[in-house]
Order: structure tokens, then sequence, then C-alpha cells
RNA sequence: GGACAGGUGGCCGAGUGGUUAAAGGCAGCAGACUGUAAAUCUGCCCGUGCAAGCGUACGCUGGUUCGAAUCCAGCCCUGUCCA
């Protein structure tokens, strides 16, 4: 077990969402005696933050649990730069309304997830734009940029790989680490912040923080980063073929977000539950012990309880309704995608794209000739065969075995 | 500002005048096998059309040619070295 003596650490260490940590026994030491706001940064480049990022929001909701105090920092002012970790190519850059738009919409997850007020340890939520927007290029230089060397700043790997890659990186985006660093700084010395958490590719960026604020203000800081999340095949968490996962309801139907948890590596279950729920440990220590077609058990808790969380107990229910009817049952769970063809019907080839099963007509009649497609468990081969449902019947449409879709007059 | 190298489909990467909608790999989708898992094997993988076909596509714009991703000119972008 963990030799942490704090609650907050503990609970981190044995639900795996330690990587790095910069003084161990100092975070501990104070996280056991008092209330430590604690913040982690948010990009807002889209309306939606992925799963890819539900790791660190949970990490911020744990913070909440044990007694502190969750800081969201959205980055409405970096997001106009760039992060270039990770990254080859420089990011688009989008415009102050698009960015205000993304924040809101961003910010509907965090309310289900934390609990927001101006409590003692209630969630906040600001934006760097507010402080970084304000600052002079001329004071900028002289306040920040005399404490960061070039030797040092060219160390660093996101400058490193982009340099090596022989990728270009432009001044506007080499300055994305002062100002992130500057966050830190600005959020230790207005409102007492202590620490700074995020994936492990923000060590850098972290420990530049603390370091800025060490040499500013005296102030005694802490960083601590999550594993880079992974699958267990390695690939990159939260990418599936129509893109990433993401939170937001309107950018990714309740039903297909609880398939991508149903559907997850087995090796990724225990992982997983550790990770984005909060059921306790010993629970999960039984649920992941299954064996065989067993674990298929721990993959429906996985999704029940993910979906719960981030949208909601309705969208749980219904979805896991939906899954149990359509791969169990008749197959007409009402949370899968639906069309309502006109009297005339629809050719079977249109109707497949129309409803977002094939990304083109070309891809759909392909998908035909495969012999992917089923209406009502009959295959069809032919892309001119006409789909009319009788008045008041629900067609089921299949593309392969897992994805569905239902067709009504 | 100069010299050299380079810009190919979601990514990597072949291709130096016709057989090139463009090799190969990765990613992805589907089929078989399974447990809505993994691994493996097979097929598919720009758009449009029932189809013949048509339209787009190799940084951009023009040109040479019966024919250009491939040759020429100008431009844009990137890298390396020099100033």
């Amino acid at each position: 077990m963990s030799t942490f003596n704090s609650a907050l650490l503990r609970l981190l260490d044995d639900r795996g969402y330690i990587h790095q940590m910069t003084d161990a026994a100092g975070l501990d030491t104070l996280t056991a005696q008092q209330i430590v706001p604690g913040y982690i940064g948010f990009d807002a480049t889209a309306p939606s933050l992925h799963i890819g990022s539900l790791v660190q929001i949970m990490m911020l909701r744990r913070l909440q649990q044990t007694g502190h105090k969750p800081v969201v920092v959205m980055g409405g002012g970096t997001t106009r730069i760039g992060d270039p970790t990770g990254r080859d190519e420089s990011r688009k850059m989008l415009t102050d309304a698009t960015i205000e738009i993304n924040i809101a919409s961003i910010r509907s997850v965090f309310d289900r997830l934390l609990t927001f007020g101006d409590g003692p340890t209630d969630a906040v939520m600001v934006n760097n734009h507010d402080w970084l927007g304000q600052l002079g290029y001329i004071e900028l230089l002289q306040q920040v940029g005399t404490h960061f060397t070039i030797n040092r700043m060219l160390s660093f790997d996101s400058v490193r790989l982009r340099l090596e890659r022989e990728q270009p990186m432009t001044f506007l985006e080499f300055n994305y680490m002062i100002l992130q660093g500057y966050d830190f700084r600005h959020l230790s010395h207005t409102i007492g912040v202590r620490l700074q958490m995020g994936g492990s590719d923000q060590w850098g960026n972290i420990v530049n923080g603390m370091e800025l604020g060490r040499r500013m203000d005296g102030a005694d800081l802490f960083g601590l980063t999550t594993p880079l999340l992974t699958t267990a095949d390695g690939a990159k968490m939260g990418k599936t073929a129509a893109g990433a996962v993401w939170l937001n309801e309107d950018q990714l139907p309740a039903y297909d977000f609880w398939q991508y948890w149903r559907n997850v590596d087995d090796r990724d279950v225990g992982r997983f539950l550790r990770l984005f729920t909060d059921l306790p440990v010993d629970e999960i220590v039984r649920l992941e012990a299954l064996q065989g077609a067993e674990i298929n058990l721990a993959k429906a808790v996985l999704a029940n309880e993910v979906t719960r969380l981030v949208r909601g107990d309705n969208a749980a229910i219904r979805a896991e309704a939906t899954a149990r009817e359509t791969f169990a049952g008749s197959g007409a769970g009402e949370d899968l995608p639906s069309l309502v063809t006109g009297p005339d019907g629809i050719r079977i080839a249109a109707l497949l794209t129309e409803i977002g099963l094939t990304a083109s007509n070309g891809e759909a009649k392909r998908k035909l000739a495969e012999g992917a497609v089923k209406l009502d468990g009959e295959t069809i081969t032919d892309p001119a065969f006409l789909v009319l449902p009788a008045e008041g019947q629900i067609l089921r449409l299949s593309l392969g075995k897992k994805r569905h879709a239902l067709v009504q007059r």
C-alpha cells in the first residue's frame, strides 16, 4: 500500500495517477496539513475536450474529493499561441470569438465532475487570457524573460524534437513555455495556488512555472504529472475512426461514448476503472480479476460508470439499455441513430451515408459488395436496393456487427 | 541576401514524360475466428454515378508536349550551411 500520509497522495497513488512529482515528501506534508489549491491547464482549441483530458479532469476531482481546491485554468491566452509540445506542425490560430465559444462549451463537462462555488474547497475556473492579455511585451521581457535562458529553453523536448526533426518552430511557439510558466507564478502570486498537475508531457512547462515562482516571489511550488495514457496495444488514448472520443454530448452521442468504454482492450479494464470511475479499489480488484468472457461484465461496469460521470445518469442508463437491446435482444434500442424515410423510400447506399454509418456513397457501395451490410438481419449487396419500411415499421440497418441504426417511415 | 536540399493521398514514404487514382508501410473499415477483447488470415481503403464513364489529386501560377507528379519559368513555404 501507499506510504503517503495525505489522503490526496494516497488516493492518487492507489489509483495510478502519479508519474512524477517534484518533491514528494514536501507535497505530502503540505497536503496533509492544509487545503491546497491545485491547478491544471486546458486547451481551448475545440468546443469539447476529449477523453485524453479525462485523466486530468479526474485528478481535479480527486483533489476536491480529498478536501482541496481545484482550479481549472482555461488556456484562452495560451491557445492563441499554440502549445508546440508533441507537435511537428504549428497549430492554426483561432479567433478570439471561437476561443470564447469553446471555453463556454467545455465548461459544461467540468460542471458535472466538480463542484464550483465560493467555498474554500469549491472549484473555480479562470482564463489565462485575463492576465496574459494584460502583459505588455517590454514588461514581459523584463519581468519574465530575464528568468529564462535560451540555453535551457533549447534543451526542452518540445523544442529539441522539433529541431531534430527539422520541423519549423516559430518564435511565437517558442514563447509558449514562458507564458505557460507565467500562469503558475501568477496563480501562486494572486490566489495562493501551490500545485500544478498535468500529463507527463507537461513536465517541462510545470517545472518552468515552479522555477519562475521561486525566482520572482520565493514561492515554494509543487508539480505532479500523470503517466501518458495509451491503450494496451500502444495507441494514443481516445482516437477512433470517427475521430476523437469527445466528452461533450453534442460532439459524440452518449451511446457511442458508452460503446468506446465497452470495447476497451481486456488489459486496460482495471487501469481505466481506477482512473475514470469512483468505484472503490477493492471492487475494482474483484472486477479486473474476471477471466475470459466474464471480463465483459467489468467492461459494462466501466462503460456505465464513466458515462454516468461524464454524461449523467440518464445517458448511462439509456446507452446501456440500447446496447443490451442491440446485441442481445431484438435490436431496436432507442438510442441508436435513426432516420425517417419519405413515402418513396430510399436507396440503401444513400441511406448508409445519410445515417452516418459510411462516409461516402462510394464507401457504402464497397461495404455492400463486401457483404457487411444487413437490413433486419438480411445481408444486402445491391446498392440500388430500395429501403421502404411499412407504415410504423422500424427496420434495423447494420454495418458490420457493431454499428447499427434504425430506419422508419 | 547567397549556395545547396526539399514540399506526393489521414501519416510515413516510393515514383523523374505515357502501362500512375499514383508502389510499400502505418492508421482505419469490413469478412473469417471470437467474448461487442487481443492475436492471426483475407478483402477494401478520393468523390460521383446502377453502370460505361466523368470529375478531382502529387506546394502555387503559367509554359513545353499528342500526353506532365515527372521537363521549363516565376512565385510561396521549409531545412542546412554561408553572409
